[in-house]
DNA sequence: ACTGAACTGCGAGCCGCTGTCAGTTGACGG
DNA sequence: CCGTCAACTGACAGCGGCTCGCAGTTCAGT
């Protein structure tokens, strides 16, 4: 699985290409007055393929090429870790590495329309529901809970609104503080529980 | 407020009408293969009054005549009460009203879509986060908390998810217990607090 | 090389959704 | 009861996201 292939390492650079390109666009004309058509012709690619990489025009925002190794790196320390620890580790982990810093600035600017434009935002919560699912399953098998139990999904959804709360005030208070601390922010109050008044 | 002048009967009758038309159309064929176009027909209105009266496709699933009475005597009692006590009390006053044994069948049919289908589960999304907003406002209000801090966030986020997942399980259990005792369920998980292993 | 499979661009087309405009219908004061 | 005005309605045109089928091209394994 490690050597990519030179279509796959093709693919990977037009994806990212059109990214970019699709975001210069946005920040210029706004997402809706974008159209597809003109980010594949700035882009030198038939529309068909855009959506043939990514599927929607969201998720040309949200498309992200680390996605899938943090979820496997999240599913391997579920294997031994309570979701709580598994997620601070992760953060911790992606702190560390120099591929955040380097792209924390593409992060932001996604970020931008993945909280600011309802559609895009629409499709974040459909990953996270989608996440959801799977995140309940990994960890009813961990610890023998029943995967379709009204507590365990109470519990995982939980989890992942809180995480997206977490992005989203990390996006309204303009980045200042580090995600991980507003994170770890976050789990703390699920954590202790919801007295309210 | 009270007495609806002819024309908001008329408007009424008329979005009864056509989610009516709608459902059936959706049960026979799909979601995806019933248009617009062809619900208008059926209900004997144009195309155009459809978007009118539910701006999108799937808000003529998810629109409920009584979502707003419902929003309104939630607001009334977050102004006495704390908001876990407010929405167990809200589900109380409806399960005694006629108005929901009434509308229980239609209620389902629309739950149906509301979970089934993506492009509609997306909308019920979209109106939790609106929801959501709007919470966090009233609560900060009567508690004089940060409107946009991190706690009260993850907090009504939190809530607003345990509603949803509760809407979730009712509807994969087949209806079989009262959707107040499931969440009340899912209220008392999120209240003693997430300890997860 | 060479064959098969995967990928790409092209063209046509569906349908959700928006805006405009002319015609109609209910609200209201006299 | 009626005239006026605002609100609503339907017909129409159009945009653009998204899908599909097809023909030509490019990479992968032998």
């Amino acid at each position: 699985m490690r050597p990519l292939g030179l279509r796959e390492r093709k693919k990977l650079k037009a994806m990212r290409h059109i990214q970019d390109v699709a975001l210069d666009l946005f920040d210029r004309d706004g997402f809706a007055h974008v159209t597809i058509e003109r980010v594949a012709a700035e882009a030198e690619v038939s529309p068909s393929s855009i959506y043939r990489y990514f599927g929607t025009k969201e998720m040309v925002v949200l498309w992200d090429e680390y996605d899938p190794i943090m979820l496997q790196a999240l599913d391997d320390r579920l294997a031994a870790q309570d979701p709580i620890s598994a997620l601070r580790g992760i953060l911790t982990e992606l702190v560390d590495t120099a591929m955040f810093e380097q792209d924390e600035r593409v992060i932001m600017r996604r970020m931008h329309y993945a909280m600011e434009e309802p559609a895009v935002r629409g499709a974040l919560n459909r990953q996270a529901d989608a996440m959801a699912v799977e995140l309940r399953g990994t960890i009813a098998k961990h610890t023998g809970r029943d995967p379709d139990g009204l507590e365990l999904r109470v519990v995982t959804a939980a989890l992942i609104s809180a995480f997206l709360e977490a992005l989203a005030y990390w996006h309204e208070t303009g980045y200042r503080d580090s995600l991980k601390t507003i994170v770890e922010g976050a789990l703390d109050v699920i954590e202790r529980g919801l007295r309210v008044e």
